[in-house]
DNA sequence: TCGGCGAGTTGATGCCGGTCAAGGCTTTTC
DNA sequence: GAAAAGCCTTGACCGGCATCAACTCGCCGA
């Protein structure tokens, strides 16, 4: 099998297409074992490869999707990184997710096929577009990659429940202490340092997603910078002191729980 | 057709199962306009019929499912209501969401094979059970029910978001506010008034829920019947005055958003 | 009938973190 | 090279809500 050939012609605008040929195909993709076609045949593996289309790069600040456009396709990060961001009406806008490579955009369009909030690139990003449509007729024959879409949809549930608990009764210390342990681990599992990452994402981005003002995130990271539990250098953070990191993430406050 | 032959045998404990003739078919079912199997072709209706089974009734306080155990069915609520209950190590006890009738629980355990929260009954409850492993090949076999499940768990994103806004940066009042009008609407949609209900759940439940103690809840109730907004008694409410309240529940607070 | 328990209400107190403000640093733009 | 715009930091202030505490009420079982 040499060249693929896809079945949609370019369009214009942010989803324009282009055509690399050889590195769009998944099985010579660093993330492959991240990411959704993971377990496939090869059958299906090339199956899969020929759905994907691969939009332009976007800049940072570029849009990958509008809340309330249309919804079509899922996107999987394939390098970069991107924030979702809820407007709603006379309320401050507010992230709720970050995503990094391998992970799966566009999930909560499904429901009202329409996109549930925007999508911005927080640095140089590329993606790989899925037409949902294709996707779900694939997923008629192919159970694994049925299981494999199920399962992702479950996992970011229980993320969300996870994010749910945490701005639900958590300090602000905690959160960051938690969502700093979160990233670590997402890089760890791409196989990027845990231990020093550069967060693509503004304190304001950061404070937005965990609830906090800008200025506690900052004052904060100042703060545990003190203890030697990290050390910062604008959007460079090392995590120095792990175990303890965990240990205040898993504190318990309050009465109802606790040492 | 006349009698559906199920496929399980009966099995001891909460899960054990009894099988009413009759008033398990689908289409008889009262909810059915706004149930899974919606859409479904007569056909393809009952073989979704033949898959469900129907525990036995849960008493107020018994568990549907225990956190940590092994996922094995989707759960759709008959009568009654439930709490979804993530126990952390340390920490109280974190209510991360409400299941009235119609609605699926379980979504998020499909991701680890196990249930990510434990499911309690508010009052008492049936349910039908619907084994994942036999929903997963009936999804290959018939398009609008893997659709409907897709959008189902899309749906579930959604609301994890709407809370997870409403968490991060809401006050108290507006919460509450939210929460009521929530519930409104899914009363509303079921048929039932959406202005006078009953709460199943305690005041506990509500403040765990919605990141508040649940003295404020009391507080802030109690001053939503002094401004007339709705009446409260015990746990019966009554919304006196909807206009207000979603002008509350959706008003700016603070310098970054409007007035 | 009594005691115990869980649920809910209400008051007093204090602190975490939001808000406002000022200033520094970096990057972008003309 | 200067101006402008973001982004980040740090300080001062104070208000919303958690916490602790005391009390009421209804329910259940002994």
């Amino acid at each position: 099998m040499t060249a693929i050939v896809r079945g949609k012609s370019d369009r214009s605008g942010p989803g324009s297409r282009s055509r690399p040929a050889r590195e769009t195909r998944c099985e010579r993709c660093a993330l492959y074992a991240r990411c959704l076609p993971l377990g496939l045949e090869v059958e299906a593996l090339s199956s899969f490869d020929a759905i994907i289309e691969h939009p332009h790069p976007l800049k940072r600040g570029q849009r990958l999707m509008h809340q309330s456009q249309t919804f079509e396709s899922l996107f999987v990060v394939r390098s970069g990184s991107l924030k979702q961001v809820v407007e709603q009406p006379g309320q401050r806008d507010q992230v709720t997710h970050f995503y990094l490579p391998g992970e799966v955009v566009g999930f909560d369009g499904i429901a009202e096929s329409r996109c549930y909030g925007s999508v911005v690139a927080l640095e140089s990003t590329f993606v790989c577009e899925l037409p949902f449509h294709r996707l779900d007729d694939l997923a008629e024959q192919v159970p694994e990659l049925r299981g494999e879409l199920f399962r992702c949809m479950s996992r970011e549930l229980c993320n969300d429940q996870r994010m749910m608990c945490l701005l639900s009764g958590r300090t602000a210390d905690q959160r960051l202490a938690s969502f700093m342990l979160g990233l670590s681990e997402r890089f760890r599992s791409r196989g990027c340092s845990p231990y020093c990452f550069h967060l693509s994402m503004s304190r304001s981005d950061i404070g937005s997603y965990l609830g906090l003002a800008l200025e506690t995130v900052s004052r904060v990271l100042a703060r545990f910078q003190e203890q030697r539990l990290v050390s910062v250098d604008g959007r460079e953070l090392c995590i120095e002191d792990h175990v303890s990191l965990v240990a205040l993430a898993e504190e318990g406050a309050g009465r109802h729980s606790g040492p």
